[in-house]
DNA sequence: GCCAACGTTGGC
DNA sequence: GCCAACGTTGGC
């Protein structure tokens, strides 16, 4: 897959961490995507994401898991700064402040959406390749494609 | 709360 | 550098 050219993106979080409505509230609806620690969601966030992405916003972990919201990458990829925190949940012993193993980036929630649940994507055959979608899927940041994107911001408007 | 699927770790 | 054991994710 040519990831270099993904201008869309699906990015997990649990709401007990930042919830579409806490990044809504935040300052510029901007908040630090931190705690990755998956070496392919971080190479994305390294390597394929640009500025002005599409991001799908996922709640996962939750009664009804699923889309909640559109957002847009906002840039300014640096180290993580709670790989060096010995009190953070996501602190890495391992990780060293002269070579940081896990990046962080500023994501702009742009608005809030009526929740497309995991169990209604899966019922539009249109949708049935995307990543998220597939079995024994685990990653926290998977690309999106232009098909996918269009479909369900289709479905985003028809809803209104 | 279960558990399948997956990533990581570490002994050899 | 293999691979079994372990830990984690996350939908169900």
């Amino acid at each position: 897959m040519n990831a270099a050219a993904t201008r869309y993106w699906l990015m997990k979080n649990e709401p007990d961490e930042y919830a579409i409505d806490h990044a809504l509230s935040a300052p510029d609806a901007t908040i630090a995507w931190d705690g990755v620690r998956n070496y392919q969601a971080r190479n994305f966030m390294r390597d394929d994401m640009q500025v002005g992405d599409g991001v799908l916003y996922w709640h996962s972990s939750c009664a009804e898991p699923g889309i909640y919201g559109i957002a847009r990458i906002a840039g300014k990829l640096r180290p993580d700064a709670s790989q060096f925190q010995p009190d953070s949940k996501y602190y890495d012993p391992k990780s060293q402040p002269e070579q940081p193993r896990w990046l962080t980036l500023d994501v702009q929630a742009l608005r809030k959406i009526q929740p497309i649940s995991v169990a209604r994507l899966r019922q539009y055959p249109e949708l049935q390749e995307m990543r998220v979608l597939q079995k024994g899927n685990r990653l926290s940041i998977t690309p999106v494609d232009e098909a996918h994107w269009r479909f369900i911001m289709d479905l985003i408007n028809a809803q209104g």
